[in-house]
DNA sequence: TGAATTTTGTACTGATCAGGATAATAATCC
DNA sequence: GGATTATTATCCTGATCAGTACAAAATTCA
């Protein structure tokens, strides 16, 4: 939200000369080209062309590259997330929430304009994670938040009798996320989605029993 | 091998200066460099350090850097392949034999010297893949061999009565491989590896029933 | 011992990198 | 309209990048 905007439309402009980007925007563009080359392989020239900011304002805005990154990393996983809570809070049966989940994650995985990116974290993230300690971090906090919410949702599906009462959640969710882990990495290596998506459902008929 | 090296022993050294390193030595040095920081974020400098060639060496013996790497690429799927074929061979129960071929990636994805480094292919090539096609070849048919491997085990596993005879042993292969790439991931994401073992004993108690 | 051969070590190239200094620009405030 | 303020645009810096040219070094062969 630009600072000087009110909801109810009267602009209460700031200051100085009125930015020229949204700031949302630029650091969704830039999370696109970090997405597509990687945290190493992504210049701040690249970063500006695919913001249309120049070095200048895109330090002034959102500090260094790291910076930059750290960002758009905090960000993608608020997206995943929402897109995920979304699909569990949705309703229907088990299987039928595990998939809507899977897709929703490829909706993320498949939706860059020209090439298919997979997961942002297991595409960027995870390639710096060990001499990074901050995105180890970030990355690590994520993989977890997931497990325990498929976690939350297989112990529902058992008091609700839709698993045996010997079920294991914990298991369950492993598998769960571990099956997210594979069509991330298997997206970014070229599986079209329709064969990952059968994969998806192979998985939830395996975990639904 | 070394090209003037007979397998009696017997030196016929080629005809110019000798070589000041081992080849394959070299190679898996500079392999451990990539491993590290990535493709991209590793320079041909980082290797010449790693390797103690310098650049010129380096070009004469591997080619450029892409070439250095997609050689280093095809060496780990090698050793990771033989690693695991010796799991699969070993004998043994289906959930035993499953857990020697997980054993087995643990101990290449914690082999680095001070840092944990996870999978080679996950950790490294799956972020040059969108934009390097050779690469995402390399890594593609990695993943497909490996889906190959596993489901001819359960199909073995099947006949031998150790699992249903309505079981999938497609599907099986599949959240087989995810658990791998799950490992894989998590590894470079920092989870200790007796957490890790334990993730795989929870898939593999859930997969062979 | 000297010619031929192969690798090594040094140094150079032009390009690109991240970062910052400084001036021009465009708006508000008084 | 002039002062103030924030952003943009241009340019400079020193470092690092991949690649290569060329001479020195180390070996075999005759």
């Amino acid at each position: 939200m630009r600072s000087g905007t009110k909801i109810d439309g009267t602009e209460k402009r700031p200051r100085g000369r009125p930015r020229a980007y949204e700031p949302e925007t630029a650091l969704r563009q830039a999370a696109e080209a970090f997405w597509k080359t990687g945290y190493s392989g992504t210049s701040l020239d690249d970063i500006s062309a695919a913001t249309g900011m120049n070095r200048p304002s895109l330090r002034a805005a959102f500090g260094d590259k790291h910076d930059i990154y750290v960002k758009a990393l905090h960000d993608y996983w608020a997206r995943k997330f929402e897109a995920m809570h979304k699909a569990l809070a949705s309703g229907g049966t088990l299987a039928e929430t595990l998939m809507k989940v899977y897709d929703a994650a490829l909706s993320i995985y498949f939706s860059g304009d020209d090439q298919v990116l997979g997961c942002f974290v297991v595409g960027t993230a995870i390639t710096e994670a060990p001499g990074d300690a901050e995105i180890q971090r970030i990355a690590a906090d994520g993989f977890r938040k997931l497990d325990g919410d498929f976690e939350a949702r297989f112990k529902l599906a058992r008091t609700r009798g839709e698993l045996k009462p010997d079920a294991d959640p914990k298991a369950l969710a492993l598998l769960a996320s571990a099956t997210m882990h594979s069509l991330a990495v298997r997206a970014r290596a070229g599986s079209p989605r329709t064969e990952l998506r059968k994969l998806a459902q192979k998985a939830v008929s395996v975990m639904c029993g």
